[in-house]
DNA sequence: TCCTATTATATCGTGCACGATTAAATCGTG
DNA sequence: CACGATTTAATCGTGCACGATATAATAGGA
């Protein structure tokens, strides 16, 4: 394209690495969209399904460490994965401040039909496995660097 | 909380290229807020303001094919830098269905006290330029995989 | 025990993301 | 020239992101 040359001109590569990680993060929530409407869901609330689907009966506290997001953001949005039937909040009965998240019978059944998705997004980006790790890794390590600030 | 538990061990799938993206596109959020704060920005704003700084004048509409935002983003968003007093906003003449977004002295000058800004996150991220440009240069190829579905 | 600090979740306000829709200007073709 | 199609912004509703704050439960120490 040719803002390649009008940047590469100007001599700003770091404010161009944020540039093309804010445009790819959107470019993966429009290629989700029309596969995450078929379930019913949002990008997050996928990610959160994910994780339950991985290991059910979770903390906000648990939910929130792993997808970098806390109580204002995902109280709401629990409450709405509950509303559609898709999970239950009950408090710890141990531990009163907590609240654990379980999936209902109709949450784990999702799992099946969210299982091409994956699929599709391989086929999509077309990488080998190695180098889609490796550009993982890149990615991680340059997050934590600025998480780490 | 630290970022340990925070970055390093993201449960999240390892598979999961979107997941690294998402993460890592929040990051970048978290590492320019304190930054942007002091300009009284946030960091869409941020990229639409440095996008002006490149190249004033623009169209709405350029502003979006740059950002991947359409209006129903970016029309509150530049009116909120017009009550700040950063940009104006202007019917084009020759063709009135656009609107011409053009710096304000204020809008300008606040380009200086943004200088800094790209080079704290070349020394947090630490990457040399050549490996920098060819990580934009995947995220780039990435995305354009991605939008081409 | 009581008191204070910490922890876990919830609430509120502001701003961004985006599908759907609307309205107006311009374009293209007959 | 006429008129339907296209282009460009704006508007609306819902959901997410996040700082600030509130509330309740628990932990730890004097």
């Amino acid at each position: 394209m040719k803002e390649d040359t009008k940047t590469a001109k100007l001599g700003l590569p770091d404010d161009f690495i944020c540039f093309a990680t804010y445009s790819l993060s959107h470019a993966f929530n429009h290629f989700y969209r029309p596969l995450l409407q078929k379930l019913g869901l949002t990008y997050p609330q996928y990610l959160v399904m994910v994780l339950l689907w991985r290991g059910d009966d979770l903390k906000v506290k648990d939910i929130g460490s792993k997808l970098n997001l806390e109580s204002n953001t995902l109280t709401p949005m629990l409450k709405r994965l509950e509303t559609i039937g898709l999970i239950e909040r009950a408090r710890d009965a141990q531990d009163e401040r907590s609240v654990r998240v379980t999936l209902t019978k109709e949450g784990k059944q999702l799992k099946e039909a969210a299982q091409t998705i994956p699929n599709c997004l391989t086929e999509a980006i077309g990488l080998e496995r190695e180098e889609m790790m490796k550009l993982i890794k890149t990615l991680k390590t340059l997050q934590s660097k600025l998480l780490k600030m």
